[in-house]
DNA sequence: TCTGGGGTCCTAGGACCC
DNA sequence: TCTGGGGTCCTAGGACCC
């Protein structure tokens, strides 16, 4: 058991989030089969090649089908499979709502991701009781009043309790205090462990390590040689030592991104620019409900063999005119584009501050409170009306500079 | 791989400064 | 400059997560 001074962390997962909440939801506006009970998947839209499986049922994962991998090859697998779209904000509202149910349980409740969370319980037993019986009532208590199944798992900190909430699903509640580390998380294989990815557990196997165990008992400065800070967090962890910490989503947001593959490759200036501008829009629509400020823009591209690549710029003044990254924007791709097809464009915005450059902004050009009022008009209709109802694209583009 | 979209963090090299 | 070392900033690319 644990310590009286340890922490208790509950980490919290929605099993299959997207299509469990895909099935609740559509069991509530009447339909007759849950989704759930069936080969099925929520997934990207194939015609315009954006088809992987984002979440899968049950019956699904029984002809062998993952997460991430193309629809078609889905299929293929499993000819009657049912494939749902994604509705992305339908999932917010799902979280929030789940999120907002957990703070009856503690008042430290951490967002890792839409689906996954990790609670404090720490000091509360004396109000709700044993955690481990108390985490069996709450996932119980989800299934009858939200419709859907959690994943609990419990441990001292975060990382052990994540891991403990991996062991084995759906529907179940684990525990992984340090002491159960040796028999529950050691004989996994390396590449359940948290963060150890592809290239990780790559070099970790030529070093003849295969299990989670034999990192942890492995000699540190041998990792640390190979892998580099890398190489001393997964260590760490195999060690169920959270060093360093795990970040959750309630620090201040660092970037802003948008991205969009393709229908067919682009070849031509005129829809590349088209992309970007929309991508651009999205971006700096962003920006400014955050109330925030860019210095850094960048371009990313992914050409029809697969191959990334990015270009970037520092301003001299932060922004957040849709024109002004818009015009730096075009500069990064035309740097960058040889005229290779193009699948997917990205828009990334970075290095966030909340006001632009202090003493400029008192001498803030007449041309800046022009565009910043046209992004302001925009902006409103478009939070009015919905994220389609203007076509900013026409009004920026014969927009004289 | 017929391979999405939104994030964070790290590394390595080059420029520039003292 | 055929020159050392340390620090900071910028840029490109990659690893990893859900």
């Amino acid at each position: 058991m644990q310590n009286q001074k340890d922490k208790i962390i509950f980490h919290i997962d929605v099993n299959s989030a997207f299509l469990s909440w895909e099935a609740v939801e559509q069991l509530q506006h009447g339909s007759e089969t849950d989704l759930r009970t069936i080969p099925s998947v929520v997934g990207g839209d194939e015609q315009s090649r954006r088809g992987v499986v984002l979440a899968r049922s049950t019956p699904a994962k029984a002809f062998g089908i993952c997460t991430g991998e193309p629809l078609f090859q889905a299929r293929k697998k499993c000819p009657q499979l049912t494939v749902v779209p994604a509705r992305h904000e339908l999932y917010e509202k799902y979280s929030a709502e789940l999120f907002k149910f957990l703070e009856d349980y503690s008042p430290s409740v951490s967002k890792f991701s839409i689906d996954e969370c990790f609670l404090d319980y720490t000091g509360m037993e004396n109000l709700f009781g044993e955690p481990v019986q108390v985490a069996y009532a709450l996932k119980d208590k989800i299934h009858k009043e939200l419709g859907y199944t959690v994943n609990i798992g419990i441990s001292t900190n975060r990382l052990l309790a994540k891991m403990a909430g991996e062991l084995t699903k759906p529907d179940k509640v684990h525990s992984l205090w340090p002491e159960e580390i040796p028999t529950k998380m050691w004989p996994l294989p390396i590449r359940e462990l948290f963060m150890a990815g592809r290239s990780s557990v790559g070099v970790l196997q030529t070093l003849r390590i295969k299990t989670i165990g034999d990192l942890a008992n492995s000699d540190l400065k041998l990792i640390e040689g190979r892998l580099k800070k890398q190489g001393r967090m997964l260590w760490h962890y195999a060690n169920g030592i959270e060093e360093p910490a795990i970040q959750t989503r309630d620090r201040e947001i660092k970037g802003i991104s948008n991205s969009c593959t393709t229908p067919q490759d682009v070849t031509d200036l005129e829809t590349a620019q088209k992309y970007l501008l929309d991508l651009t829009e999205n971006v700096a629509y962003r920006l400014r409900q955050q109330k925030l400020f860019c210095s850094n823009i960048s371009v990313g591209l992914k050409d029809c063999n697969f191959r990334t690549y990015s270009h970037q710029r520092q301003l001299n003044k932060p922004t957040d005119i849709t024109l002004d990254i818009y015009n730096t924007v075009k500069i990064l791709f035309q740097e960058m584009w040889k005229g290779e097809p193009l699948r997917l464009f990205e828009v990334r915005v970075s290095d966030l501050s909340s006001s632009p450059s202090s003493q400029l902004s008192l001498f803030e050009p007449e041309n800046d409170e022009k565009l910043r009022n046209l992004d302001h008009i925009i902006d409103t209709i478009r939070q009015k009306n919905g994220q389609d109802s203007i076509l900013r694209a026409s009004l920026l583009l014969n927009k004289p500079k």
